[in-house]
RNA sequence: GGUCCCAUCGUCUAACGGUUAGGACAGCAGGUUUUCAUCCUGUAAAUCGGAGUUCGACUCUCCGUGGGAUCACCA
């Protein structure tokens, strides 16, 4: 057998309505890293927060999770289901003489806030409640006096190692001693988080670099059961433009809201992934599989990255540009389904041919798949609502007259046999039309692209006559002519 | 304010003492093209500052500066 002990890494988000994209990052590497080295990793809600408790959370928490194939071994474990051991692990603490409780009430501690605020002292608890004696404390348990219980910190320096950071070092005397049991009963993240991350194995605890002031409120708390600590990975954290950390306020921050902005999960992962690690070669499109296979803590980034949307747009795009028009089609389709115009029967009436032409035709002109409803519309409406000032076009050398001839013009040659399956013979047809008019590209096949979609940028010509069909095609340049022609009239 | 962390183009980053400091995105300029996009070519753009160590520092050390995180009966 493996005589290294097989790795376990865990995410271990708290419930409070949406998965931040900073979380998602940290549970993509947690998740990189576990299976990188055949390990296991684990989904543990840090529900002890009555407080905070939002409706449907879990679900939805545990729902992008699967989306983004995030797939966890073992849990979800609710900590909330567990209050008994983490109770039974403060009384420990408390016989061992490690944590004591505490009495003091809220003013008491806001006062002394204030007071060591005013001295320019750091806030601290001052340790009030460690001078009872066991006959006091009796009696205000006795009495029902709400207390807390707290971690009794070593005055002592610690010193541990950071798998990107490398050596942190804290002194015990700028530690507060920490609450472990809240007076409503529950335990805090600290209490509950150490001992399920001991009680499940975690060998190796990969979180948000805001954690690493209290990591060593947490080693002491390994110390003080008599454990041996899991390794400690503080990743860099996401920032806002003006450098902050990364807020709901400045942005979009749910990853939920990404795929609602038509950005794929592949690329979204991917560009996640390159925020703060690189494999160290020039290779940036990597699947999950390929980011498990050659991820590594030691690449990770120390410095905080700013979550800027420009690469993720491209590499969007990258992703778009590959996918099969089948798969297009239907990632396309939930964002069609949103659009007022959008009935099943204008798609009913397409053949599947006819789909993936439409479908490749658009394909590069797609950062997003939001985008792809307002290109597709030209291609699914039977009819155009025509804006007559698109025809014209200075650039283009075509004024309204112009437009009318050569839609005259594309028009005859249509009717005439041409092999309406082939891109090539269309362009024949076109070209031999423009030379005979003796004008410039332009000057016929603007006027002739407006007549066939009313848009301002679209496919091409040719191509759009390709996927519309010699039938289509002509009945979108008799409607345009109509339209240009009722306006002059 | 205390403590801790961090620092290469605008952005994401490469270069683990020796390179003309590389790539990508965005930008700009061209090319292809009927528009837009794709695609192709080119271009501009960075080692926070100062001391040291060294034959030689982006890289090591120290001091500044700047930014960030954290200091709850929230996680």
């Amino acid at each position: 057998m493996d005589t290294k002990t097989s790795i376990k890494t865990r995410f271990a988000p708290s419930p409070t309505g949406y998965l931040h994209v900073g979380g998602l990052r940290t549970a993509l590497y947690s998740y990189l890293y576990a299976k990188k080295n055949g390990g296991t990793f684990l989904l543990r809600i840090e529900d002890t927060d009555q407080k905070r408790y939002v409706e449907g959370a879990v679900e939805s928490l545990i729902d992008i999770l699967k989306l983004f194939g995030l797939n966890w071994d073992e849990g979800p474990f609710f900590q909330s289901q567990r209050t008994e051991i983490y109770r039974a692990h403060a009384a420990r603490l408390i016989e061992s003489g490690q944590a004591y409780r505490c009495f003091c009430s809220e003013e008491r501690l806001t006062k002394m806030r204030e007071d060591q605020s005013n001295l320019h002292l750091p806030p601290k608890y001052d340790r009030h409640c460690l001078e009872l004696s066991k006959e006091e404390i009796d009696k205000l348990i006795a009495a029902g006096t709400p207390f807390v219980v707290r971690q009794l910190i070593p005055t002592e320096e610690i010193v541990f190692n950071d798998l990107i950071r490398g050596e942190v070092r804290f002194h015990g005397k700028d530690v507060d001693d920490q609450v472990l049991i809240k007076s409503d009963n529950f335990p805090t993240y600290h209490l509950a988080n150490v001992v399920d991350d001991h009680e499940m194995g975690i060998t190796h605890v990969i979180r948000g670099e805001e954690w690493l002031p209290s990591t060593p409120k947490h080693i002491w708390l390994y110390k003080a059961f008599g454990w041996t600590p899991p390794e400690f990975a503080h990743l860099p954290l996401l920032l806002n433009p003006d450098h902050s950390k990364l807020s709901k306020r400045q942005g979009d921050v749910a990853a939920e809201d990404f795929i609602k902005k038509g950005y794929l999960k592949e690329a979204m992962l991917n560009f996640i992934a390159f925020l703060g690690w690189n494999p160290g070669t020039e290779e940036e499109i990597f699947s999950l599989e390929e980011l498990v296979d050659r991820f590594s803590l030691d690449r990770v980034q120390k410095g905080g990255a700013i979550f800027n949307l420009e690469k993720l747009d491209w590499l969007n795009g990258q992703y778009i540009r590959k996918m099969t028009p089948k798969d297009l089609g239907e990632a396309v389709l939930p964002y069609l389904q949103k659009e007022s115009w959008y009935t099943d029967a204008l798609l009913s009436r397409l053949s599947d041919d006819q789909k993936t032409r439409i479908l490749v035709s658009i394909q590069s002109r797609l950062k997003t798949l939001a985008e792809a409803p307002a290109l597709l519309r030209p291609f699914l409406l039977e009819n155009l609502d025509y804006n007559l000032a698109l025809f014209s076009n200075e650039k283009m050398k075509v004024d309204r007259a112009g437009a009318i001839l050569a839609i005259e013009n594309v028009t005859k040659a249509l009717e005439t046999p041409i092999d309406f399956n082939s891109e090539e013979s269309i362009k024949a047809a076109l070209v031999s039309v423009i030379e005979k008019l003796g004008l410039k590209n332009g000057q016929v096949l603007w006027p002739v692209r407006v007549a066939l979609t009313n848009e301002e940028f679209s496919p091409g010509v040719f191509e759009l006559i390709l996927v519309m069909g010699k039938d289509f095609a002509l009945t979108r340049l008799h409607a345009a002519r109509k339209a240009l022609d009722s306006a002059q009239g």
